[in-house]
DNA sequence: GGGGGTGGTCAACGCCTGTTGACTTAGATG
DNA sequence: CATCTAAGTCAACAGGCGTTGACCACCCCC
C-alpha cells in the first residue's frame, strides 16, 4: 500500500479522484465510519489529507460518494440456482474475494455509526433490500431478503469475532454445506 | 438518564462501581467501543469522568470489565425445545428485552475496534463459543454454534440497518415464523 | 469535637481528528 | 519561452478524547 514515493501520480484529477474513491472503499470495507481517518485513506492513496476534502467536501460526503459508487447489484448477477452456493462460499474463504460482499461489508461496519447512520440506511434501503426484494420476488419477499442479508453479515462478523478458533479444512467444507442449502432456501421461498 | 442532580448518590464506593459497571454495559451494547465516551458513562451514572479511570485504571480495562462481569449464559438457561422460538421473539421485537442478547450486541457492536479486538476475541471464545458449543453438542456443535451467533448477529444488525423499512405485525410473525424452526433445526443438529 | 482516610470533583494536559486558507508547482497553451 | 490555470502540499486551527495530579468534603473513630 502507498508506492507514492516511488511514483510520483501524475497530474490527474479523475484519475486521483477515484483512487481516492478506491481507497476509502476499501478502508470502510475493512473498519467503521469513525475508525477510518482521512489521514489513512491518503497515506493509502499517496496524496495530502487536505485533498481529500477538498475534492469530497467533508468526510460524510467522501462516505456518501463511496456508498453511491459501489451499489449491492454483484449479489445478483451470477445465477439463482446457484446463490447459496457462491454466497456459502464467499462467507467461508473470504476476505479473499470480498468483493461481492463489500457492499454488504460497508454497511455492516458503519451501522450504528451516528454521523454515518442516516446515510447507510438510506443506502441500504434504495441500494440493496429494495432491489434484492424484488430479485428474490415470491412471498414474503421483504422479509426473505432481510433474514438472508442478515445471515451474510452476521457470519461475516463471526468470522472476525472468532479470531483464534481457525476451522481446519473439513470443518470449512461442512461450514459451507450447512450454508449454502438454507441460502438457496431462502432464495427459492 | 442521570438523575444526579436530584439524588446525589450516597458515598458508597461499590455501589457506584457496579452502577457505572451497569451503565458501560448498556452503552457498549448500544455504540462500539470507540463511540462510547467515558463522559458518557459519567454522565449516565452522575458523576465525574475522571472516577471511572480512577476506579478501572482505563478505558480498555473497564470494558474488560463488563465482558468479565456480564456472561453470555442467559442464552443457555432456558427450554431447549424453545430455543427457536425465543431467540426469534427477541430478534423481532427486540430491543425491548435484550437481556438476552445484551452481550452478543456488545460483542457485536466492538468486534472490529482495533483496541477492543484482542478483548472481545478473548471473551467470545472464552464467555460464549465455547460453552454454547459444549452445551449445543452432537455433530459439528463448533460449526452450528457459529453458524447461530451469526445469525442473531446478523439479524440485529439488519434492525438497525433497515430503520426505515418497518414490518408490519403480521409480517413480524411470519418473519418469526421464518426464523424460529430455522434456529431450532441448528440447535437439534 | 477534631484528625484521617476514603469517595468524589476540578482543571488541565497531550494526543489525535477533520477541516481550512495560503502557498507551491506541474503542465498545457499562446 | 513565458504564462496562467488547475493539482497538490503545507502548516495550523478548533474540538473532542482519555487520562492525570492536585484538590475538596464527607463520615467514621478515638
Amino acid at each position: 500500500m502507498g508506492f507514492a514515493a516511488v511514483c510520483p501520480r501524475p497530474r490527474n484529477a479523475a484519475a486521483t479522484r477515484t483512487a481516492i474513491l478506491d481507497a476509502a472503499a476499501k478502508r470502510f470495507a475493512a473498519e467503521s465510519y469513525e475508525q477510518v481517518g482521512m489521514r489513512d485513506i491518503a497515506r493509502d492513496v499517496g496524496v495530502d489529507p487536505a485533498l481529500i476534502s477538498r475534492y469530497f467536501g467533508s468526510k460524510e460526503e467522501l462516505f456518501r460518494a463511496v456508498l453511491d459508487d459501489c451499489d449491492g447489484d454483484e449479489l445478483m448477477d451470477g445465477d439463482r440456482a446457484t446463490f447459496g452456493e457462491r454466497m456459502a462460499d464467499d462467507l467461508v474463504y473470504g476476505p479473499a474475494k470480498d468483493e461481492d460482499l463489500a457492499w454488504l461489508l460497508i454497511m455492516l461496519k458503519s451501522a450504528g455509526s451516528p454521523k454515518a447512520a442516516e446515510i447507510v440506511q438510506q443506502a441500504a434501503i434504495e441500494g440493496f433490500y429494495q432491489p434484492f426484494t424484488e430479485w428474490l420476488g415470491g412471498e414474503d419477499a421483504p422479509i426473505r431478503a432481510r433474514v438472508i442479508a442478515g445471515i451474510l453479515m452476521g457470519i461475516a462478523v463471526g468470522r472476525d469475532l472468532s479470531g483464534g478458533m481457525k476451522l481446519s479444512p473439513e470443518e470449512c467444507e461442512r461450514m459451507k454445506a450447512l450454508l449454502a442449502p438454507m441460502l438457496q432456501q431462502l432464495v427459492d421461498g
